[in-house]
Formats: C-alpha cells, sequence, structure tokens
RNA sequence: GCCGGAAUGGCGGAACUGGUAUACGCGCACGACUCAAAAUCGUGUUCCUUUAUUGGAUUGAGGGUUCGAUUCCCUCUUCCGGCACCA
C-alpha cells in the first residue's frame, strides 16, 4: 500500500488548481455570491507567521464549504505593500522598496500556495502598483473635492524613530505601535481626513452589520460620543464669554469655578496683570511637559488663578476662573465648569486650591411609594479610635424588607439640631454619653424604605454624622424593654462594615464619611432655587432649555475621535495628488494626471525637520499649477498606509479596470463583503477607517451599499507554546514553512491550526497536535486504501448511515457558527465510529462507497489535498472542490432507543435503556423498580414528585 | 475609574433554549508487534477513598432561584483586551 506522503501530493494538486482555474470566481454568475475576505498582508521580509496561517486557513475553509453549497465565492488575496516596515527594509538592505516589495510579495505568494489556499489569483495587486494607487488618490480628490480633506498647522504626533507624524488611532499608550518608541508632539501642516463628520453614521451603522459586540464596543468606545451641553459664562468687565462643554448641566449651581485650559484662546484676555507671572510659569511648565508626565502626574493637579471672575448664567453668582493643567484644549471646548461637589478631579482641585464646595445633588435609595410617613433622620457612624472599629447595630438576619446590619440612625425632633439628635440617639441605643463629632456629610441621602417598626413606609431625608467615641464607659440604655433585644452591637473594621452594611441609604453615608467619596451620581437636586427637588435627570433638560432661552446654552454633542491626520513624511507611500499655487492653493491634479507616480531615486531616507524626502526633488517637486500654468509645487507628503487598505476589498470586484476603480455593475452584483475575517488590533484603525471610507463613497453614490462589511470576525491571538506572546526575543516564533516542509504537510498544519481553539480565542500553540491532526489524516488514507482493495463482501448498516448523516448534520450546524475545532472534533469522532463499524463486517459495498465519499466531501475544506487525492482514487475524474456539500436524511440522525438518566435527589444513580423511543413515564418507572441498582435507591421512600424529560432523563424526589 | 471578555482534568478545549460535566485531541500509564527503538494498533486516564466493589467531592470563591445550575440572578477574586485628567 501506498503511504501518505504529504510532499508528494500536496504540490501535485496545487499545480493542478492552479492550471484549472477552478477557484476563480465569476462575474455575474447567476448563482448567490459570496465575498469572502480576510485582510490582506502586509508584505514583510519575514514572511507569513502562523497568525496568518489561521486566518486564511479559516477563510478558505469557509470558501471551500461554501462552493460546495453552490455559492459563487469570491476568496481573493492581495498586498497591503506600502508603508514604513518595507521602506525601513529597503533602506537597510540597500535596494529599491519596490524591489524589496517585489522579492517580499513573491516569496509570500509561494508561501501562501504552498498552504493549498482556494483563491482567485486573477484579481490579485498591491496597493503599491501604479494601476491600483491611481485610484487610491482619485478617491482621496473626492474627499478633498467635498471638502473632507483638508489642511492644518496641528501639533501632531511624531515618531521620531520612523521620523513621520501620526494618527491618533496609531498611537498606543504614548508609542507609536509599529515600532514602540515614544511619540512626541510636532508642530507641522498636515492634511486631515474629516472622519469627525461622520462619528455619529460610524455609530448607527453598526446597528446594521454583524459585528461581535467586543468589536462594535470597542468602535464606539473610540468614537467616545457624550451628550451634554455647552453653556456660555460671561466674564465680569468684557464682552468675551467662556464656552464650557458639561455632561452635567444640572449641577450649575454647584460650579463654584471656571477652568480653563493652559493653551486656551482666552487665557491672555482674562489673565490680569498682578497674575501674569504665576500664569506664564504654569503655561511653561505645562508646555515643558510630555504625554508621558502628564500621565504620571494626574494626581497633582497644578493651577493658577487668573484674577478674573465669570457669571455663573443659572443663578448670577459671580465665580473666580482659573488655569490649571487638568483640562485639555483638545476635548470640548477647552474649559469646564467646576463642579467640586460632584466631580472627583475638581473636588481635588478644590481640596488643593480650598475653593468652595456646594452640593447640589442628593442620592436617593428606594422607590417612592403611596402614603409613605415623611421624616427628617440622622444616621451615626460611631468610631472607637482606639481600635479604628465602627459600631453595627444587626437586626437579625435580611429579610425582604427589614433586618439586617445598619448604622445608629434615628428620626430628629422638632426643636432639636442634628447633633443634638445624634447624642441623643447615640446615648438612648447604645449608652454612650461621651461622642464627639468628627465630621458631617455636606448633603443628605434621601431613602424610601419599610420600618417594622412603625410598620409603615417611610421617607427619610437622612443627615449623615462621624463620632469618635471618646469614653467606653457604658450607661444603662433607655430602651423599651420590647426594643432591648432587637439588635446585637458589632464591631468592625472599616472593609467588614462596607462589605456588611445591608441598607443603601446607611452604606452610601457610611463610604461618603470614612472613604471622603466625592457623589458623582444621579439624584435629587437641592440648593438650586426654584429647581429643588427635581430629579437630576429632568432638571438636565430643564436648565438646558431654560439657558437656551436666554441664549446662554444648548444642547451639544461631544466626540473623543478627532480628525484623521492623512500625512506622512515618508517615501514610500502614495504621494498626495495636490498642487500648491501662490494664487489658486491647493489644487487637484487632474485625473488624465493621475497616478502621481512616486519618482524612482537614490535616495529616499525620511528627514528630521518633517519634511518627506520628495520634498528634495526639484524636478519632481516644480510643476505648473494644473488652474493658471504658472509656476507651483506639488504636495510631498505621503498617505498613511491606512490609504490603500481603505478601500481594496472593492477592487477585487474589478481588479483590472483602468477607467474607474470598479465598473459600477460589478460592484452592484458583488456587494459588500460577506464575512470579513482580520485582526481584533485593527478595530479601532483600518476596520473603523475604511467603513468611513466607505459611507462617505455610499453617500456620493459611488457604492451601493451602505457598510462595506456585513459580518465581521475578528481572530484571537496564537501564542508561542509557553502561553506568552510570540516574538523573536523569547525564541517561541512558530514557522508555518518549517512546519510544512517538515513532512506533517499543509492538510495536517491546517486542521492542527484550525483544531486548536474557537476562531476568536486566543491560546498557545501545541506543536504536538500536529501528531494528532496528521495520524487523523492517515487513518483516512488507510480506510480508503483498505477499501479499494477489498474484493466483495456485502454490508447493510443501519449504523453507518446513522454515523454518516449524524456527522453530515453537526458538521454543516459547526461550520455556519465557525465552529471549527468541534466540527473536526466531529469528524474524527465519526472516523473512529467508522473504525469499529468496519472491524465487524467486510465493507466492499455501494453503502460503503457512499460513507467514504461523504467523509471526504465533509473533510475537503480543511484538508483540501489529500481529500482531493483519495477522492481520485476512488475512481472519481472531477475534483471534489467541485463536489456538491452533502445533505442529511433526517431520518438516520434520530434517535431510536432511548437512555434514560435516573437522578434521585437531583444525583445520578444510573440509567436504563429502553426499546421504546417515547417511553411514558410509566414505563420508565417499571424498568426502574426492576434494575436493582437504582431501585435500592428508592426503597422504603416515599417518592414526593417526578420530573420526566421524555427520553432523556427521569429525576425522583423523595423527602 | 469606565467598557468588554474569560476562569471547566496534567495541557488545548467540549457541553443546543437549565436536563447524564469533562466530547475531541494532546500528554501520561500499561499492553501488542519488534532483537531493540520509532511508527502503528489496543486498553486505561477529573480528583479523593478502596485490592476491587463502593462511596464521596468537583466547572475561580461565596450566596440565591430550581426537582435539577458550567448554563439564570446577586456579591467577590484573578486574568486578558480596549479607553482614560474626555468634563
Amino acid at each position: 500500500m501506498k503511504r501518505y506522503n504529504p510532499k508528494e501530493i500536496e504540490p501535485k494538486w496545487q499545480d493542478e488548481w492552479n492550471k484549472s482555474g477552478i477557484y476563480n470566481a465569476i462575474d455575474f454568475d447567476p448563482k448567490q455570491k459570496f465575498v469572502m475576505l480576510c485582510e490582506f498582508p502586509y508584505p514583510s521580509g519575514t514572511g507569513m507567521h502562523i497568525g496568518h496561517i489561521r486566518e486564511y486557513t479559516v477563510g478558505d475553509i469557509i470558501a471551500r464549504q461554501k462552493r460546495m453549497m453552490g455559492y459563487n465565492v469570491l476568496f481573493p488575496m492581495g498586498y497591503d505593500a506600502f508603508g514604513l516596515p518595507t521602506e525601513n527594509y529597503a533602506i537597510k538592505n540597500k535596494i529599491s522598496p519596490i524591489q524589496a516589495t517585489e522579492d517580499n510579495v513573491s516569496n509570500f505568494r509561494v508561501q501562501l500556495e504552498s498552504m493549498g489556499f482556494s483563491i482567485d489569483w486573477t484579481r490579485s495587486f498591491k496597493t503599491s502598483d501604479p494601476d491600483y494607487y491611481k485610484w487610491t488618490q482619485w478617491l482621496f480628490l473626492q474627499f478633498f473635492n467635498n471638502g473632507l480633506a483638508y489642511q492644518e498647522e496641528i501639533a501632531v504626533n511624531w515618531c521620531p524613530f520612523c521620523k513621520t507624524g501620526l494618527a491618533n488611532e496609531e498611537v498606543i499608550n504614548a508609542r507609536h505601535e509599529r515600532c514602540d518608541t515614544l511619540v512626541e508632539k510636532k508642530l507641522l501642516k498636515q492634511w486631515l481626513l474629516r472622519i469627525t463628520d461622520y462619528a455619529d453614521r460610524l455609530i448607527s451603522g453598526l446597528n446594521d452589520v454583524d459585528y461581535p459586540s467586543r468589536i462594535a464596543d470597542q468602535q464606539i468606545n473610540w468614537i467616545g460620543k457624550s451628550k451634554g451641553a455647552q453653556i456660555d459664562f460671561k466674564i465680569e468687565n468684557s464682552e468675551h464669554f467662556i464656552k464650557v462643554f458639561t455632561t452635567r448641566p444640572d449641577t450649575i449651581f454647584g460650579a463654584t469655578f471656571l477652568v480653563i485650559a493652559p493653551d486656551h484662546p482666552l487665557v491672555e484676555e482674562i489673565t490680569k496683570p498682578d497674575h501674569k507671572k504665576q500664569v506664564n510659569e504654569l503655561i511653561e511648565q505645562v508646555s515643558r511637559q510630555t504625554d508621558v508626565e502628564r500621565q504620571e502626574n494626574k494626581k497633582d493637579k497644578q493651577g493658577v488663578f487668573s484674577g478674573s471672575y465669570a457669571i455663573n448664567p443659572a443663578n448670577k453668582e459671580k465665580i473666580p476662573i482659573w488655569i490649571a493643567d487638568y483640562v485639555l484644549m483638545g476635548y470640548g471646548t477647552g474649559a469646564i465648569m467646576a463642579v467640586p461637589a460632584h466631580d472627583d478631579r475638581d473636588n481635588a482641585f478644590a481640596h488643593k486650591y480650598e475653593l468652595p464646595i456646594k452640593y447640589v445633588v442628593e442620592p436617593v435609595s428606594g422607590e417612592a411609594k403611596q402614603n409613605e410617613v415623611k421624616k427628617e433622620a440622622i444616621v451615626v457612624a460611631l468610631r472607637n479610635p482606639k481600635t479604628n472599629q465602627y459600631l453595627i447595630l444587626n437586626w437579625g438576619p435580611r429579610k425582604e424588607r427589614y433586618g439586617g446590619r445598619l448604622l445608629i440612625g434615628g428620626g430628629i425632633n422638632q426643636s432639636e439640631s442634628l447633633e443634638e439628635c445624634a447624642k441623643r440617639e447615640i446615648a438612648e441605643e447604645i449608652g454612650f454619653t461621651n461622642v464627639k463629632l468628627v465630621s458631617a456629610l455636606g448633603y443628605r441621602v434621601h431613602s424610601h424604605y419599610f420600618s417594622n417598626v412603625v410598620n409603615k413606609d417611610v421617607y427619610a431625608v437622612i443627615s449623615g454624622m462621624l463620632y469618635d467615641l471618646i469614653d467606653e464607659t457604658t450607661q444603662e440604655t433607655q430602651l423599651d424593654e420590647g426594643e432591648k433585644d432587637k439588635f446585637k452591637l458589632e464591631w468592625m473594621e472599616e472593609d467588614s462594615a462596607l462589605r456588611s452594611i445591608d441598607d443603601k441609604a446607611h452604606l452610601h453615608i457610611f463610604e461618603a464619611l470614612v472613604k471622603n467619596n466625592v457623589f458623582s451620581g444621579e439624584g435629587i437636586i437641592s440648593d438650586s432655587g426654584h429647581y429643588d427637588g427635581m430629579s437630576s435627570s429632568l432638571m438636565r433638560d430643564k436648565i438646558v432649555s431654560d439657558l437656551d432661552a436666554q441664549g446662554s446654552a444648548k444642547e451639544k454633542v461631544n466626540y473623543r475621535i478627532r480628525d484623521w491626520i492623512f500625512s506622512r513624511q515618508h517615501y514610500w507611500g502614495e504621494p498626495i495628488p495636490i498642487i500648491h499655487c501662490p494664487k489658486h492653493g491647493a489644487v487637484a491634479v487632474p485625473i488624465s494626471d493621475l497616478p502621481v507616480e512616486l519618482p524612482k531615486v537614490d535616495h529616499y531616507e525620511p528627514t528630521d525637520n518633517g519634511e518627506s524626502p520628495l520634498a528634495a526633488i526639484d524636478e519632481w517637486v516644480n510643476v505648473p499649477c494644473p488652474v493658471c500654468g504658472g509656476p507651483a509645487r506639488r504636495e510631498t507628503d505621503t498617505m498613511p498606509n491606512w490609504a490603500g487598505s481603505s478601500w481594496y476589498y472593492l477592487r477585487y470586484f474589478d481588479a483590472h479596470n483602468d477607467q474607474a476603480f470598479a465598473d459600477r455593475s460589478k460592484l452592484d452584483y458583488w456587494g459588500s463583503v460577506d464575512l470579513y475575517l482580520g485582526g481584533m488590533e485593527h478595530t479601532t484603525l483600518h476596520l473603523l477607517y475604511s467603513r468611513f471610507w466607505h459611507q462617505f463613497l455610499y453617500d456620493q453614490g459611488l457604492v451601493p451599499t451602505a457598510e462595506p462589511y456585513a459580518a465581521r470576525r475578528g481572530q484571537g491571538i496564537i501564542l508561542g507554546p509557553d502561553g506568552s506572546k510570540m516574538s523573536k526575543s523569547k525564541g517561541n516564533i512558530v514557522n508555518p514553512t518549517e512546519i510544512i516542509d517538515s513532512g506533517y504537510g499543509a492538510d495536517s498544519l491546517r486542521l492542527a491550526i484550525a483544531f486548536l481553539a474557537p476562531y476568536d480565542l486566543t491560546s498557545p500553540w501545541s506543536p504536538e497536535s500536529l501528531g494528532g491532526t496528521s495520524r487523523f489524516l492517515n487513518r483516512l488514507w488507510t480506510l480508503v486504501h483498505e477499501f479499494n482493495n477489498q474484493d466483495g463482501g456485502i454490508s447493510e448498516s443501519i449504523e453507518l448511515k446513522q454515523v454518516i448523516n449524524k456527522t453530515i448534520l453537526k458538521v454543516s450546524q459547526d461550520l455556519e457558527q465557525l465552529g471549527f475545532n468541534t466540527a473536526i472534533a466531529t469528524l474524527m469522532e465519526c472516523m473512529n465510529e467508522i473504525y469499529l463499524i468496519k472491524a465487524k463486517d467486510s465493507y466492499k459495498s455501494v453503502e460503503w462507497q457512499w460513507a467514504i465519499e461523504t467523509l471526504l466531501k465533509l473533510i475537503a475544506p480543511f484538508a483540501p489535498h489529500i481529500t482531493e487525492e483519495l477522492w481520485h482514487e476512488m475512481g472519481n475524474d472531477d475534483s471534489i472542490h467541485q463536489s456538491e456539500w452533502p445533505k442529511y436524511d433526517k431520518k438516520y440522525t434520530l434517535i431510536d432507543k432511548s437512555i434514560i438518566a435516573v437522578q434521585v435527589n437531583g444525583k445520578l444513580r444510573g440509567d436504563i435503556t429502553l426499546a421504546n423511543v417515547n417511553a411514558s413515564q410509566d414505563d420508565v418507572m417499571a424498568a426502574i423498580l426492576k434494575d436493582e441498582k437504582i431501585s435500592k435507591y428508592i426503597t422504603d421512600q416515599k417518592i414526593d414528585r417526578i420530573i420526566y424529560i421524555e427520553s432523556k432523563l427521569i429525576n425522583l424526589v423523595i423527602k
């Protein structure tokens, strides 16, 4: 018998497929289309890594199965070729980036083919092809012509290692995501794309696509929409207003000062002469700070008083204007109203500079009920300073509406001060008389609860206080006889008290007093004129509309996302197709002159001065203005490497069109991508950028769909065998080419990688699993060869039909949900069972022929080479990959006998087997009583209840 | 701090809308074949107890709902990812 040798059969079939072109997609085919897209690779010098293999293997499995299911599948591949790594690689090796790209691309192509991916190579391209980037430039001009691409001088994130400006999305923890270098700020004139105009659409569009919530949430998070109000505060003795953005306009009566950013345009205007020195010092100090230092100094906020005051438009009060580093010019309006009572940062700042704190929101717990008894009350946290413990009253087990552990509390008597009340309650309930007030909560707490003392619903407005116990001598308590034993006293440390207090209002008071928490939640408005008593959510709408009526506020939505910085100061990218004319400003390069090709030069090293290396090439830079023909200069910045990938999927629909980025009829046919696989790290980069481009193109009527990708799945990272991220320095990199060459072959690798874990899960690579998958393929090989060598014997096996049909059902279901690991497990199980069946009987028959061919088809998407080989060895002439996906026969997937689990009081005590599928409860009970092993658990017991789940389980409840 | 996700044998992981936890694979142990090894095949493999039978425990921890919870609810711990002086 011939041995299974992947090295022999895999290249053979790869060649065969290449020649026959069976994987090429057909435009306008009447079959239903399916676009299976995987993120195209960046052709680096190091070749493909295992992460690529995972993504493309999974994409290939789906593409192959969909093809067998009768879809017209487009499974394309290209190369994301522009960008820094190639440029750096070329500089280092002293070759041109064009050459470096060619070399790397052909290397990738060989690797991709060695995996047997069913890619339509006729539609392949790389983003650095002038034929391709012509259209990237053309699309950029659509943005430009619609005012969505603009130039501005701004402080950009500058990577000193890569010597280029970066988009916010490329900066992770103040470092460049590619090279991990700390970024600096540099003032440069940059091209930007107005992605902020699409912020809302990028959020709402997520409702129309099938993305996992972790991806959608991350994008929503990144866009950072927050609803609030913009409020104008008039500067005293000035015509100017300071606009502040706040999400909590309901707290405006608590605004005791304003803070503006050090780089706010009004700083000079409001700074009084005798404050100038301090203000300038602050500005200088802040400007020296790097982002990292700013992060570190977060806790210690620096600020100075400007000397000016503003008028709070809500109550016309005069409040000081401060300048401080914790307010950022880059978000909102660069100015805030500070409400130290209800904001952590403002609170810290107010404490540091001794600014007033005014409470205007009071928390509420419980729900208001009809006919509540309203009362004023106090709650006291009593501390023993010697032991640092707090007194808790234990009112017995916590019931639905009363009991549990509480602080000391009680109602306030008429004409009694809070302190008198507190002292009285402590004395009455506990008996301590020598206590001292430590602090009182600045606001009250509203609590709706049920009192079992008066047997009524109570609405208490509670003042909280913290007392120290000075003298532990106990005096007789003055409780009534009945009340005495109602609670026990417990002394607790702070932590256990926080965990033990059962009532929300008491807990809030305790936490606020002991931990000095700032209350930033919702509640009831107080100390705010005629708004008192409103809920904060109602107040929020009311105050904005009232102030709006005076013209000093309006509703406002703010976004965290910034416009996309689109300039790069590098050679290896698409030139931005703009010509700067002294008379006409920035002028678009006419379409007939596209593409603006990169000049072929010897030196293209980046510069330190923020200028692109292209700026030094005079003969390329100096061109006539397309409008007036006068002397003008080309834009010398290039596009980021996210440009080419923002629309590449559309190009696959019509890859070689030189009249348009793609023909409209082909765009209409292929529509949007049906399934898009890619890395989680692109969620707020490429995935967001390309959705933005696509939405814009849709608005321009250039594409037929509103969203580019109907469904997206993010892939988990494959870690090194040691469980940590693969990296050169750790030496734990797994090289796919080595695995193929070692003799396991592509099929074993494909199986191992798909079997490893669910696609979206990060998990470590285990080299041993290749042994398992390769054993599985060997068993398949043996099965078919033994079958082919049999001569005669007839077998009719219901069992065989059942096994195969159940496998068809399960594998089809699993693939639908991208459950590759469980699909393979099912196939392995199927193989095990087939071996058991075949051991019982000779198996040359029509039925076995069908069973084995079906099994081959089910395995074909996972292991395309070996199945194609065996398919042909069984006498088929066509390709298995063009055969039809098997359908299951329902008759053989149903259960034909029942094994019923028997539980007694929920504990498994055995099982009984009945021939009848729909056995009644009485049948089952009869069988149980006959079964000694099980019935011993129920003899002499009264069966209280029987729960019977047909053909599955019976549970006998015994008292 | 905020938003996601996760926690199941020695390891990767499985379990549909609550219904026999640990499928499948790896690893390990023993056996067969072999002079021997590898490969292959067979058997076993959650843990504790026991020679075995048996019994008991078990899905990060604690509580709840239920006849029954890996699955639902509450509290907490740890880990991973994202955001973060965002007003």
